[in-house]
DNA sequence: ATAAATTAGGACAATTTTGTCCGATTTAAT
DNA sequence: ATTAAATCGGACAAAATTGTCCTAATTTAT
């Protein structure tokens, strides 16, 4: 469904979330432990995710990486996959022409064009703050 | 989604499909060609669906590839999607964890079960059959 | 000023996926 | 029997993704 580093770059960013609601910084190297992530290739895509301001750098001691509390629930999951991934996720055709469209179709098109609705629909509605919630309780977790 | 193996195994098998229902026999020349797909890597995606019986395959001269009429109906989407990528489709988490487990869930289980849910749904309940029509009056594509 | 802790970024390496090549095998036609 | 047309299967190659390492730059504390 989505790459490695977009799964890594969603669960890194529901974690500095977590922590940026509770008013306290995270390092990069606390965010690979807590997500158990390779720690240099989740910087990879933390940049990535500060270059498109969905994450705020501090360099320097006592930097690390924060989300502001309004971002936490204005971001949306649709933000972070499209930051990573690009649009595959809504412009792909589910046979792997080279893009879906209606006027010529694949034979799945109809199917598949329904369900990446619902999925664009979850995507856009679901905000950082949605998948922070739950984490404190442990009623979600982000590393197994 | 699904990986190029999988797309150019679903395209073949419609193609085939389509060809035998006609009553003929398809090379994999012919079906590389009809589907635009690499020769070499489809006839490895040809095996791989001969094994596992979705697809019929005759070898020498006047050999090819074809799908019983009655197997035609029978067989689904999602038995394609199986035999090449596996269930990584119905067990994996969105996250990456590794697997998916409403036990333990990750921040986006609940929404994620749901889409899937209907993704596997469709896959099961959309058989070879239903993807060859249309194709004959151009009303759907294998290519473009 | 210096040292320590941190992110940034480039180069590289490993792994997986995708794709190619070629000889072996099978079958049908001559 | 020989030849031609086809799939099978192993080895290899290329490309994309995933992951590592090291140096530079930045900031804070001493
Ligand atoms: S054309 Fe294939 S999914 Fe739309
Ligand atoms: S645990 Fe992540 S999708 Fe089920």
């Amino acid at each position: 469904m989505f790459s490695k580093a977009c799964e890594y770059g969603i669960r890194a960013s529901i974690y500095i979330a977590l922590k940026s609601l509770e008013g306290t910084r995270v390092s990069l190297k606390e965010i690979a432990e807590k997500i158990d992530s390779p720690v240099a290739f989740t910087a990879k895509v933390l940049q990535q995710l500060s270059k498109n301001d969905i994450v705020e750098s501090i360099k320097g001691s006592s930097g690390g990486f924060e989300i502001s509390k309004n971002n936490i629930s204005q971001i949306k999951l649709s933000q972070i996959v499209y930051a990573i991934d690009g649009n595959n996720v809504y412009e792909g055709c589910g046979l792997g022409l080279k893009r879906c469209n209606a006027k010529e179709p694949c034979p799945v098109h109809n199917r598949f064009v329904q369900i990446r609705a619902e999925l664009k629909n979850m995507l856009e509605s679901t905000t950082l703050y949605d998948m922070t919630m739950g984490l404190e309780q442990e009623l979600t977790y982000l590393r197994r």
